[in-house]
DNA sequence: TTATATCAGGCAATCGGTTCCCTGGAAGCG
DNA sequence: CGCTTCCAGGGAACCGATTGCCTGATATAA
């Protein structure tokens, strides 16, 4: 079938281990076997079997990208700065869809099946036992966009979502507003609790501001609509409102627009992520920045780490978060 | 480290074959056995190792998936029905990031190293040397979103683009507009060219109509945004558009808000693809659906049915599209 | 010139499974 | 009851590579 190591010795007269260690970096070769198995292997069209190898060595640079988020276009940024990321480095992400899984028994199973090197979470919506799942199977994993905690089990690499709440907050004090919302994402989601409990703390030090909250079903621009729709329908809306993440604001934007209401003047709203879209003119969205470049960045080097060191004591590294003004809160007074 | 089938072997008091045989479909193996095996496998936590097996079975049920594409948001709804659509079929996606690439050596040299079963290239802006460069090396290989030729050298799906050029033609000139615009994609694009060619051959048949023609640098909102904020600022802009792809529609839509001029009343726009956004009321494009979930599920079949068959005589399948109303052209007449 | 350190490279075991070949026993048949 | 057929399951070779061990050759030092 195809070429192997062992053709190329025959060809070039040498042992098969001569072949080995022409490949292996830091192995002793002389120049002259080397350039016969060179040689051999250009006119074979030889190519190393990486699976074989890691039979032997143990290492496979495989490396799991596990998320269930496909449908919030802030993700494909991530793919792509994790498959570049990864790339760079010579691992090769393994993609696993988990949009209907809820247990992560089959991820975890299928994951170890193929050996691979390391596992990265990339995820806000799913529980810290998906990734300490991963943990107790003996594989290294980095939780990208997942929940800080004081007490990580695993590494955990995003922001600190109970200050983003805070940050909001404080920016809709500082405009003015005093009838004040959070529409979350599901609220089983460990980002939107945290978000709304910075929230929630930072207004409890403006009693002159009325707080209220409500969840929409997913991250996404029809739960965002939806959830919206009912509010502006209610009797007394808030003034401006703090959405869980931009996909949802751009949804709750379309609901306030088809009531009839305008924004920012009516309503405002401030949404989290800053994703491309949220810059487009046509939507023009007031923002809280998720340095995703760092965040992503910062996951491939703890991964990367784990591979030589795969005790390593978790860490949660966090990142910090900024206004980006565009047009839909009114401006500062 | 571990626990390979040998230990269960051992465990369970019989032969390494007779492990191996219960976990082959097919093979012949006595309840009585199978359940000792079972038993062992269960305590140990055995489970068999992919790449292992891959060595002796020659199939690894890798796929490699192949994209430059991770700035137009439909990609996300690609990933998730392929990664969905593999993964039922037991098929892992390795996915590969070509954003910086240009030839296709470093791809097909990395993913016959981890012995993929097939590619999936998922791009209508990649050449089709690029594909055949797969099935050069034996690797099973489909296009999606690929041109449409007579003599394909490769399995390729997607949509009829010269067709789709005619129904945005037939349906500008239906709605009475008689300055034609075509905003195509990158003037590269196989996609872009085909077209073009559709939409000017039709456009021929109707001498009372003027065409012109002008190409944006990229599939992205950005390249939209700048190409029509040319077109506008010129003397004379079309009284419609039809844009290469939805996300450079918006973009146009985008520029044409800026420039003061409005939508359908002063400039018809419409798209192509039907992603997820264009549906949005903030945004209500008029565009031509490309059915990517037919497009995709029929990929998938073809890359299965080439895992049995690797030397499939190669097809073309090509998807009907259709026009999807909303709010960016002028209604008819 | 001889003794010692160094290193290239061959041999063979090994990684975790699969599968061909073969044997022994049970079942089927006349 | 004796003979053929069938099948479960063990032994061993093999998939494509890596690596520890050992030997022989070369370089260095005395």
């Amino acid at each position: 079938m195809s070429v192997t190591l062992k053709d190329v010795a025959k060809e070039a007269g040498v042992s098969p281990s001569a072949v080995s260690r022409t490949y292996t970096p830091g192995a002793s070769v002389s120049d002259n076997t080397r350039a016969k198995v060179e040689k051999a292997a250009a006119d074979l069209g030889y190519m190393p079997n990486a699976l074989a190898s890691s039979l032997t060595t143990g290492r496979t640079r495989l490396i799991g990208l596990v998320s269930n988020n496909f449908h919030n276009p802030i993700f494909l940024e991530v793919f792509d700065l994790f498959t570049r990321g990864l790339q760079e480095r010579g691992l090769r992400p393994l993609l696993v869809n988990l949009s209907d899984e809820t247990d992560p028994e089959n991820s975890v199973r299928m994951l170890r099946q193929y050996s691979v090197d390391g596992v990265v979470v990339a995820s806000s919506t799913l529980t810290p036992a998906f990734s300490e799942a991963f943990k107790e199977a003996n594989i290294p994993v980095v939780h990208s966009f997942g929940r800080h905690s004081s007490t990580p089990q695993v590494h955990v690499v995003g922001i600190d979502n109970v200050e983003c709440g805070k940050i909001a907050a404080r920016e809709l004090v500082a405009r003015g507003y005093k009838r004040i919302g959070f529409m979350g994402g599901p609220s089983l989601a460990t980002s939107t609790q945290d978000r709304l409990e910075g929230f929630a703390s930072e207004l409890a030090l403006h009693p002159q501001v009325t707080v209220s909250h409500s969840f929409a079903d997913s991250y996404s621009f029809d739960a965002g609509r939806t959830e919206m729709a009912r509010l502006v329908s209610a009797k007394k809306p808030a003034e401006a409102y703090f959405c869980g993440d931009d996909v949802l604001s751009i949804g709750a934007l379309s609901a306030i627009a088809d009531s009839g209401l305008r924004v920012p003047d009516d309503i405002g709203i401030i949404g989290l992520n800053d994703m491309e879209m949220a810059g487009w003119q046509n939507i023009n969205l007031t923002t809280i920045r998720q340095p995703i470049k760092q965040i992503i960045s910062s996951s491939i080097e703890l991964i990367v780490a784990m591979l030589d060191e795969p005790e390593r004591y978790p860490e949660a590294r966090l990142f910090p978060s900024e206004v980006v003004e565009r047009g839909t809160l009114k401006p500062l007074p």
